[in-house]
Parts: C-alpha cells; structure tokens; sequence
RNA sequence: UGGUCUAUGGUGUAACUGGCAACACGUCUGGUUUUGGUCCAGAAGAGUCUAGGUUCGAGCCCUAGUAGACCAACCA
C-alpha cells in the first residue's frame, strides 16, 4: 500500500478494515458496471473514478462489465462510445465482461433454486402481480401460483426458455417474503420472456435475467470483492445478498456499497433528460460541446487530467450534493495553465491606427508561447500599423480603474509597442469605426531599451489586419438558466433552457494559427482557454471556447450586463421561531452576493418584528464569534428600536459599540447606522 | 401514514478507537507580473439541524424530534 497521507473516504475504510481482518489484499477487485443503452457523462465519471482509482490505489484489477440484460434498450454503438470514453479518461480495465456471458450459469442457478423451493413460475398479468404486491405501508399478498409443483414450475420454465409461451405470459419470481417491508424482496422477478434480439447473444435467448438476479452474481462469478454503486441501490443490498446467499460457495463474497451520486450545479445528468435535448435539437448531439456528456467535454476542450482531478477534488460520501460548476471550471485552467500554449486572437474588433508608424511597413516581433514553460519557446507575429483590438478595451473617457485604452493615456501592445491613444472616428450613429494612436518606436518589446522597460498599467492583445485570419468562434454559456434545473415540482427542465447557450461569432487570430488540428488547445490571451473543433477545416478554423480566464475585474465592474440572477429555491424549512429565523439568516449573511443579502435583510426585517427585546439580548453574548449572528442581530435590533420607539438600553449600546470596532466591515456598517441614529 | 439512508463554513469533503473543527473551490486584501491570468503572502467565513442524555470532556455514542433523499418498472 502506498503511504498515501490524504485522508481516506468512507469506502476505503471500509476496505482498510476488510484487510485488517484478514482479506488478501490479492483477492480486491473492483468493477465498473454500465448499461450500454446511452452515453457516459460526467456523473458516470466519479462512479468510473471511484472503481478505478481504488483499483490504482490498492494495485487491483478493474473490470469493465456491460450490464446488458435489456435487449429492448441496448446497443453495440453504446458499448462502443462507452469503451472509448473510459479509455480515453485515461482507465484501463483488466477484463471486458458482459453480463449476458452469464445468461446460462445464470439459468443453470435459477433450475436448482427451483428445485430448492426458492422459485416459482407465476402466470399473472404485470398488473396482477403489481396489485399483490401491496405498497410501502402495506403487505403484500402471495401469488396464487407461489406454490406450485417444482416439478411444473421446472417445466414451465423449460418451455419458457424454449420460446413456447408469448411475452408477459410467464415470469420467473424468487419465493421469498411478500410482507417485507423492504418492497425489494416481495418475490421479486428473476426471468422474462423478451423476444428481442440481443446485441451479443442474438436470439439464443428469450428469457433474460433481471438486474437484481444478474448484479450480485455476476459479482460473484468474476471474483469483485467490493460492487459500489449510487445510493438509489441501497434498497437492493438486502436482495442482492439473498440471491448470494442461494449460491454462494467458496471464494471472495462481493459486498455491495454506496455512494452518492454526482451532482453538478447548472447541469443535468439524466439519460432520459439529455435525450431530450438532443431529439428537440436544443443541442447538435451527444458530443455538442455543451453537453455534460464524456464526448462532449472532450469536444469542449476538457482534459482526461482535469475531469480526472475534478472527480477526486469531490470526495466520495453519501449524503446528496451539488457540485459547483467553478470546480469543474478550476480543475480545466489549471491544466491547460501550464500546457496551453499562448496566441493572441481578436473576438470583438475593433480598428486601431498607429498614425506615426510607418506607412505599409511591417515587422515580426517575439512572442512568448507559454510564461508557464520554459521549454515551450516562442514564435514570431505580424506587427503593422493597422491592428485590431478587442472593442472593450477601449473607452473613450473612463475612471481610474479602467486600466486600459482611452484618449490621452498609455497601454502596451502586448510583445510589441506602447502605444497612446489620441482619437476616435465614428459613423453617423455615433459607434467607433476607428481609434488612432501614436507609438513610441523606442519601446518594442524585449528590445532592450529603457523605454521598452517603461512600465504601464495595461497590456492589451491585438492582431495585424493584413495578416489575420478570420475564424468561427463558438462561445458557449451554461445549458441551464436554473442551478438545479430538475429540482422543481412544478417546472420542467425544459423551462430553464438557456436560449444564448451558444453564440457563433468571427474572429481575428494570429496567422501562427493556421495550421491547427481539432482538439488542439490554446490560451488566446486574457480571453480564455480554446480548442480547435472537428468541424474545423483548412480554409475555415472552428474554435470552441473551453472556458474562459479567471476574471477579477468583470465581477467589479458595475456595468457588466451578465448578471446572475438565479434564486434556488430551497426546500422549505419547517416553521421556526422568529429568533431562529435571525440566527439563520445571519448564518449565511457574510458568504452570499450583494443581492442575496437585500433579501436575507429583508428576511432579518420582518422576523424582527415578533421578537421581544428579552429574546434578542442573549443574542449579543452568544453572536460574539459568529458574524453572521452579530450583523443579523445588529439589524434585528434597528428593527426592534424603531418600531417600538424605544432608545437603546446599556446592553443593547454596548453591544453597538463593540460592533464598531469589530473588523468585518458589514457588521460596521450596520451598527454605525444605529450608533448615529441614537448618538452613541 | 411503513422501511432504509443522510444532516459539519457559500459549495464539496476531512477530523484514526470521544480531547474545543482541517483541506480544496469560492469570496476579500496586499505583492509580483508585458495576460485585470499565473504565482506569492494574508484575511473573513462554521462551533458541526434542534432538544435532551451519557461523559471530566461529544461533530463523533444514546434517545426523541425536524428536514431531505430513496423504495411499490416484466428498467438498470
């Protein structure tokens, strides 16, 4: 075992305990077990690091088993995608299986539980045996068929196999109790008639197993010593057990754990739900860049490394989660931060005039490829005196902050120039077709001189008119307006489709560019990570934007016009005391945006209302190391003064003025409002 | 009106057989920087759903409550 000094999940544990008491650690082996009925996505991703990075971890083989027990819903196509997916997240699994390769050991199993007592043939409708089985709160009750002969149930078995009855005629159940609570184990189904080919098998078969039937002894059958799966199979441990229990004999015995399924904020994960999307065209396939699907981060320009890290980074438990998508986002930066080679790329042009350069003259300048890599060398680009620059770079008059372009002030041209700006030409309408600017010929990057050294607060990217090359751009935005688009009882995730989730536009890029191939991956500077698309051909480059930079300055912006205004609803809490009501809302207080705060206020504000100043005043105590609780206070009391018209006690003002010298600013805020007010 | 599971900063995960809560993302400062990126330094933010109990001591154990998830497909 690798002296790994990260904490284990709960799943290790569980492991590091079954080799404390005595497992061989030669007999761990794990499985990863889809259906092949639609493709991989970023869910079947932490299942598919889960089974495999335990496999790394404890060097213990993995195989890959298709789950194929459907013929009505399963395809080659699907094993195929499957296979490259996970081969190309970068796993290796020790065997490929199926379970169909079972379907006779399986069927030899089910003969002898017959002739045990432990199966039974039941020849009612699925209605029939649905009504029976009662429900949660209630038992169910027996099939009339649950004790017939073995010798007729063996027979009718036979001839079931054998095609001679229609589907829905017969079914094969296990005799086991039909007044469990646990609803799993009111004689469940083993066998149908299904006269469907099979992707594998073909017509060799017309009875197949189910999956309770199949799972466990499939485990079985291949040696798997620990079968992990999402928590909705919990209820299917106790009958995945019984079925062992029939014919367990010797060798490993495959214990079935779970852990809770990924859960990604903005996204959705269900097959039935991103088939949707793609049967209403809302995306272009499977493999649509949007797509949370294995083929589609791959086309968007995600790495096996950064969704490999990302499934890591989540952590395995089983409580249900919402992954944030800015983890996903950080995992695939810090990746391409150090592969991604750097070129400059124009999105939104602009025309930049350099008055005082050279007519027609033109020169190649040094650019870095990669600051990250020392080894990633640097390539020459076009400088002329006709550029483009991306339109938000420029401002005609701005503030202070605004470290860019505007009249009268300096910015270097990245690997090239300072430049000053001096004018603008508009059309009739008033837009800027053009901004001229001087240059000062002495500066040119890594030439040495002092005024190449001048150091100015901007840099901006550019590209040379002449020399670009105008490309396709397609920038993407989240697929969902929603941060749990299927988590609404009275809205469809269809009602949360965001309409600009992509936006096709032309831009301006380096000629440098002009030999790439699909999937290359490249930073255009200060925009963000791109990938070279399939659609791509020589004469017409296809990029996808990946993700973009981590951008301090859109956020402070006032004017920015992507505002996300999302409020999850949460599920609603029972009803509590409005004193309770303050302590939570101040909880979240100090992590939330500006605009989640109004409303929290808001909340603070009303639950103020019916509180006595006798409930309020133990607060100042127990609020010392919560800020959230102090603030939330702070306000409550404002409330409570003004409305009951009644000036601070020495308790409330003491609280007041320790507040004031409190060092979160929002706290300050807060009091020094109430400490004006009642001049304390 | 049943059963099973779950509940720790905004999010996700830790905390070995009980010893006053850690890491990552996110947020906010400051520094470096020819990317408002990276990198570096730092800060704020939870007392662990609630109420009891056991204990010298509880996020960990017990009881009750509350909330959420899952379970009645001839799907997996």
């Amino acid at each position: 075992m690798t002296e790994d000094k990260k904490p284990l999940n709960f799943i290790e544990h569980i492991i590091e305990e079954d080799l404390k008491n005595g497992m061989n650690a030669n007999h761990l082996r794990f499985r990863f077990p889809p259906e092949p009925n639609g493709y991989l996505h970023i869910g079947h991703t932490k299942a598919i690091g889960i089974s495999f990075g335990l496999g790394l971890k404890y060097n213990a083989p993995v195989n890959l088993r298709f789950d194929d027990t459907n013929p009505a819903k399963e395809e080659q196509e699907y094993v195929d995608a499957i296979k490259k997916d996970i081969a190309w997240l970068g796993y290796q699994w020790d065997k490929e299986c199926y379970s169909s390769d079972y379907f006779q050991q399986l069927y030899d199993w089910t003969v002898e539980l017959i002739k045990d007592g432990k199966a039974y043939v039941d020849s009612q409708s699925a209605e029939k045996i649905a009504e029976q089985k009662g429900t949660t709160t209630t038992p169910g009750v027996n099939s009339p068929y649950r004790d017939r002969s073995v010798d007729e149930n063996l027979d009718l078995f036979k001839r079931m196999k054998d095609g001679e009855f229609d589907e829905g005629a017969y079914v094969v159940r296990a005799k086991i109790d039909m007044a469990d609570p646990n609803m799993l184990m009111r004689d469940p189904l083993m066998y149908r008639i299904l006269k469907k080919s099979h992707h594998r098998t073909g017509d060799d078969w017309c009875i197949y197993p189910m999956y309770d039937w199949t799972h466990g002894e499939s485990d079985y059958i291949e040696n798997i010593s620990h079968s992990l799966c999402s928590l909705e199979f919990k209820p299917h441990r106790k009958l995945y057990d019984w079925f062992l229990d029939q014919i367990y004999s010797k060798n490993t015995r495959p214990k079935q754990r779970e852990f809770a399924r990924l859960n990604l904020s903005y996204t959705i994960m269900s097959k039935r739900k991103l088939l949707k999307l793609v049967e209403e065209s809302i995306v272009s396939g499977w493999n649509d860049p949007r797509m949370p699907t294995i083929s589609g981060l791959r086309r968007r320009g995600y790495t096996p490394a950064s969704i490999r890290k990302f499934v890591e980074t989540v952590g395995v438990a089983k409580r249900e989660n919402v992954i944030d998508v800015s983890l996903l986002e950080f995992c695939i930066r810090e990746d391409l931060n150090k592969t991604a080679p750097r070129v400059m790329a124009v999105l939104d042009p602009v025309k930049l005039i350099i008055t005082n350069y050279p007519q027609g003259e033109e020169e190649w300048l040094d650019a870095e490829n990669n600051p990250e890599d020392d080894n990633a060398g640097s390539r020459k680009v076009p400088f002329s005196g006709e550029l483009y620059i991306e339109r938000e770079d420029f401002k005609e008059a701005a503030g202070r902050k605004f470290f860019r372009l505007t009249i009268g002030k300096e910015v270097r041209l990245k690997n090239a120039y300072i430049i000053k700006g001096e004018s603008v030409v508009k059309d009739i309408d008033g837009n800027i077709t053009e901004i001229h600017c001087t240059y000062d010929p002495k500066s040119r990057s890594g030439s040495g001189t002092e005024a190449s050294k001048r150091n100015v607060k901007g840099t901006l990217h550019w590209v040379s008119i002449k020399h670009a090359i105008a490309a396709e751009v397609r920038v993407y935005d989240r697929l969902f307006n929603d941060e749990s688009p299927d988590g609404h009882k009275d809205k469809e995730f269809m009602d949360f489709v965001n309409p600009d989730s992509l936006n096709v536009i032309t831009g301006y890029i380096e000629p440098s560019l002009k030999d790439v191939k699909p999937l290359d991956q490249f930073q255009f500077q200060r925009l963000g990570y791109f990938n070279v698309d399939p659609d791509s051909v020589s004469n017409k480059l296809v990029f996808n934007k990946t993700v973009g930079l981590r951008d301090t300055w859109a956020k402070t912006k006032p004017d920015t016009g992507i505002q996300k205004v999302q409020t999850t609803t949460k599920p609603q809490q029972n009803q509590v005391p409005a004193i309770e009501e303050i302590k939570r809302a101040g909880k979240k207080y100090t992590n939330v945006p500006d605009q989640k705060r109004e409303a929290l206020k808001t909340k603070i504000k009303e639950a103020a209302k019916s509180v006595a100043i006798e409930e309020l005043e133990p607060l100042y105590a127990t609020a010392v190391k919560k800020a959230g609780t102090r603030i939330a206070t702070m306000i409550a009391l404002g409330v409570f003064l003004e409305n009951k018209n009644l000036e601070p006690n020495q308790l409330a003002k003491d609280f007041i003025t320790k507040a004031l010298e409190d060092n979160n600013d929002l706290l300050k805020h807060e009091a020094s409002i109430l400490a004006k007010k009642y001049k304390i």
